[in-house]
RNA sequence: GCGGAAAUAGCUCAGUGGUAGAGCAUUGGCUUCCCAAGCCGAGGGUCGCGAGUUCGAGUCUCGUUUUCCGCUCCA
């Protein structure tokens, strides 16, 4: 049943408008899709759903725009040169794949595990005469065993370093690794894969080798001291960024869940040391009322995670449960001061805040809250998207397809609609209304076909009101308002619609 | 990247070697009709792309690209 909803979900974006693959007519480009005009205005209606959130109604929260192309050296001091490079190995008969690096570690591992058991057997024959430390250095199984872990360990280090997957590769052999479940050691060669993608700034020669950022973090962190300073912000003060971030992800797929162009809307908070816990819980708590608002809480969840990220003493998923399951949709994380520190180091540039109430020097922890505003665009659009069965003229059943959008995020807001298209007074006068409505909120004028097909045409786009002129418009000069989700109609004056309209598909409902 | 499946009109799909189809959608008109699919017309496809087999390929074979599923990866 998901399977089938997300097929709908694919085609229903293609056919309204909302997204199309990239490139379509040169057989379109893996992982890669463009948003429609029904899609670039929701996804616009999301960004401004967090930008409020995050940026108007906090005082201490400012906006950020920094660029994509950012000195190379940033990526060093992040940590992405290191930490973005896997070498990947896949095993031929059992067609899976693994990091060749993490294999190679389990075997010393193993290793390590064989001395400790020949320590813990000599330990409990010499009883409490036994003195481990000579133990390890003197007996020759347990410093064999040992010495093997140690060679292994500097030269997976080294060729690491440099890059040598064919020593990688080699390791493998020599060690005879074998692969976990069957047990062979059929593998291909090591690969490695860089999930940074690289350009060039320089025109000549492949001088000024530069990487499209694979985070916005990155940008709010090197502006850190500028944007204190020129805001005169006191911590703890969060900077908000909503931009494009690259990653050249092995496989990019489950449509634009994983892309490898997307965008994120990023927030770092940066607080006092040893403060960073409760604000983590402050962020989550909050990060998931705004999720709330907009998606029912029994397909939210948090999910912390098992390995924490090199920057990281804390993190925490909020997973949404997409047609192909629970995943992650926004990433909360304690970043401690890893970042500042490494880019104060690197740069040889002081990162730090003067607290005027400690009257002392400190580089900040961050608390990072990081939203995919493609997965976002998914959420509500999985949450939406319901076929139901409704009656139809003659009482009996029919289905429409319906898009039951927040009217905040909903692509167009209102929908003008004379009641019939042959009668020049009543198209006259929705021209009117039409052409006063549209300086208030995105607006379709729709003539074409009969009433009650403009208005699932309407609900196939989440259109949450539709105004009708009728021939009661022209004696009195009220209008229908029709909703989308209950189709029940009230009927207002002219002059009303704009407020009533701009009341219910406000911002404010849902912040 | 490996394995499996798929690709025909904007969407969903039919078409088993002999002149490319349907429904919906789009568009022009009729219908004066407040919850889609009433009537008459029109437009739209070198069947993902490239080779091969064949007198002849949407259909068979190979390659390739893209998509979905599984493995893997996911800051």
């Amino acid at each position: 049943m998901s399977e089938d909803l997300f097929k709908r979900l694919v085609s229903h974006c293609k056919e309204y408008g909302f997204i199309y693959p990239s490139s379509e007519v040169y057989e379109g480009l893996n992982g890669v899709y463009d948003y429609g005009p029904m899609g670039v205005e929701l996804k616009n209606n999301i960004k401004q759903y967090w930008w409020k959130a995050m940026v108007q109604m906090h005082d201490n929260i400012v906006g950020l725009d920094s660029a994509i192309f950012m000195h190379p050296k940033i990526w060093k001091a992040s940590g992405h040169v290191d930490a973005f490079n896997d070498p990947l190995v896949d095993n031929k008969d059992s067609k899976k794949r693994f990091r060749a690096d993490v294999l190679i570690e389990t075997e010393i591992d193993k290793l390590i595990a064989k001395a400790d058991k020949e320590v813990d057997k000599a330990a409990k024959r010499f009883g409490d005469s036994f003195d481990e430390k000579m133990y390890r250095e003197t007996n020759p199984r347990v410093m064999e065993y040992l010495q093997k872990a140690e060679t292994i360990e500097k030269r997976l280090a080294a060729a690491l370093k440099v890059g040598d997957m064919a020593d990688l590769k080699a390791l493998i052999e020599e060690l005879e690794i074998t692969e976990p479940d069957t047990g062979s050691r059929n593998w291909t060669e090591v690969r490695q894969f860089n999930l940074m993608f690289s350009t060039q700034m320089s025109n000549t020669g492949d001088d000024g080798k530069l990487y499209l950022r694979p985070e916005t973090a990155q940008g709010i962190f090197v502006n850190f001291l500028n944007v204190q300073k020129t805001t005169r912000q006191k911590i703890p003060f969060g900077i908000a960024q909503i931009g494009k971030a690259f990653r050249n992800e092995i496989v990019a797929r489950q449509f634009i869940f994983r892309m490898r162009e997307f965008e994120q809307m990023e927030m770092q908070y940066f607080v006092r040391p040893g403060t960073e816990m409760e604000w983590y819980a402050y962020w989550k708590e909050k990060r998931m009322a705004w999720h709330r608002a907009v998606t029912p809480a029994e397909k939210l969840r948090f999910k912390d995670h098992d390995n924490l990220a090199h920057y990281a003493n804390a993190a925490v998923d909020v997973q949404f449960e997409f047609p192909f399951g629970f995943k992650e949709l926004e990433g909360i994380h304690s970043r401690t001061d890893f970042d500042l520190s490494s880019h104060s180091e690197l740069s040889g540039k002081k990162m730090q805040y003067f607290d005027p109430e400690l009257n002392e020097h400190y580089t900040p922890y961050v608390v990072e809250t990081s939203v995919g505003c493609d997965r976002m665009f998914l959420t509500v659009l999985s949450n939406a998207l319901i076929d139901e069965t409704v009656p139809d003229a003659k009482g009996e059943d029919s289905t429409r397809t319906v898009l039951r959008l927040a009217p905040a995020l909903a692509p167009v807001k209102c929908a003008v609609l004379p009641l019939l298209r042959n009668n020049e007074e009543l198209v006259g006068k929705a021209r009117e209304i039409y052409d006063s409505l549209k300086h208030y909120f995105q607006c379709q004028y729709d003539e074409k076909d009969a009433v009650g097909r403009r208005y699932r045409r309407q609900d196939a786009i989440g259109t949450p009101y539709c105004v009708t002129i009728d021939h009661e418009t022209l004696e009195n000069g009220t209008v229908t308002i029709r909703e989308r989700d209950s189709m029940q109609q009230e009927r207002v004056e002219i002059g009303e619609v704009a407020r009533i309209v701009g009341e219910r598909v406000d911002m404010r409902k849902i912040l």
